[in-house]
DNA sequence: TTGACGAGTGTACGTCGTACACCTACCGTG
DNA sequence: CACGGTAGGTGTACGACGTACACTCGTCAA
């Protein structure tokens, strides 16, 4: 009979193996049905085990923005500051993309950790080897925002919740009296039918909005743009 | 003696009691520590008093919201596309920047209240009135996300986290290997040191982001930009 | 007078995060 | 081989939390 590996002793938790449960635990049963207990009980061990781990939950959901994080490509050598930069932030979107929780949980972390720290350390990098001052590099950053890291700033997944619930009233539900958000609603379906489930295609949205700001950025980079002034990047 | 008004005898609850109590109370207290049965406690009242008014906590939230929302200045009548549009939405951030948690509860809603859809459609129609098409509007009201209710798309509130606890090592702590964003935190607290509490200017970002955005949007306006082509704002 | 109704109450359940004391298998050292 | 420290896993327990459900009680129309 086999010695090696009996299946009475399981293999023992580590860090990592609890982080990288907890991540295909969220992927599966969404962020906020994660809990310890369930956690624990999917690794088949009991709740407080956890703990020797991880300091506690908001640990454990800094470190799953880590494992999260490290499925970002690294930086693409050579070329511009603009392909360099879009390359890593459109890496960091896919990285996100692959677990739906994630951009919640980002957005709500207190502070960076250390592999977040890496991350924006490296983004800051691109911009000033391209060029662009520390002044410039700074605001820019904050332009950019949470974009940076592939966050869609959305603030609905769905327009007027379709949900389960049964809506009565007239047929132009959802949109009710809102003459202006129905006209949008209405041209994205009508539009190109190519897009598969939802209305809109989100890549193209958060490309469009990327290189809107990308443009700028570079506009203002050429034209020596400082914030000496303080008047906003329409200054001449 | 008194008769109308006995102290004995409470004012009864309304929804919009407890939607003012709840906001007062976060404003207080913080999102994370504001619960229905403190919230009733608060009130006076039994914590299952408050289901006669509000469904659930998320309903709570939803309505908390949409107190927040009504301090939002109606639209300036008049003047350029830009100049309501950004008006408008400096004021949605006069607002929030009112009730710190406004922006986290906002970014957790998963669907848009009527007062929000409202406010949506305000804006959307800013765009449309000022000359574009149904088109652009959409991919612009995208682009501008949840800075158009005059959230920050930051990632943190402080970049290394100054907390409480004590933090050992080298002088050169919280940056620790990341010279760049070393480089950046030390520019900002140098330079112009009339900004009072932290070391930049979150109202100088916001603004200057979002005219870096409005700017971008009128160029595509004046090019008559459409998405036909697919291949983003750089197109010309 | 009555009886329906809406606001507020009381009790209870299941879930959560986690403190704390405990066991126990393993290891390097004597 | 004996031994004691230690890291990892356990068991019990506590004080939150949201909220279902059955109730009381004051008010007001019929």
């Amino acid at each position: 009979m086999a010695v090696q590996t009996e299946p009475v002793r399981r293999t023992p938790l580590t860090r990592d193996r609890v982080l990288r449960a907890a991540v295909a635990f969220a992927d599966g049963i969404g962020i906020e049905a994660l809990s310890m207990r369930k956690l624990a009980k999917e690794l088949g061990v009991v709740p407080m085990a956890l703990y020797k781990h991880v300091a506690n939950k908001e640990q454990l959901l800094d470190g799953m923005v880590d494992v999260v994080m490290s499925e970002i490509a690294p930086p693409a050598p050579g070329s511009d500051w603009k392909g360099a930069v879009r390359h890593r932030i459109l890496s960091a979107r896919r990285a996100l993309l692959g677990h739906p929780w994630a951009a919640q949980v980002i957005q709500t972390r207190s502070s960076p950790t250390p592999v977040v720290l890496a991350y924006m350390d490296s983004v800051i990098g691109m911009f000033r080897t391209g060029g662009f001052s520390v002044d410039l590099t700074h605001h820019v950053m904050h332009a950019l925002g949470g974009r940076m890291m592939g966050l869609t700033q959305e603030l609905f997944d769905a327009p007027p919740s379709p949900g389960p619930q049964a809506q009565p009233v007239t047929p132009t539900e959802g949109a009710g009296d809102y003459p202006y958000v129905r006209e949008l609603a209405g041209a994205v379906v009508h539009d190109e039918a190519s897009v598969v489930g939802q209305g809109c295609d989100d890549q193209f949205e958060f490309e469009f909005a990327l290189d809107l700001l990308l443009d700028g950025f570079e506009r203002l980079r050429q034209q020596g743009w400082s914030s000496a002034g303080r008047s906003g990047p329409a200054r001449p």
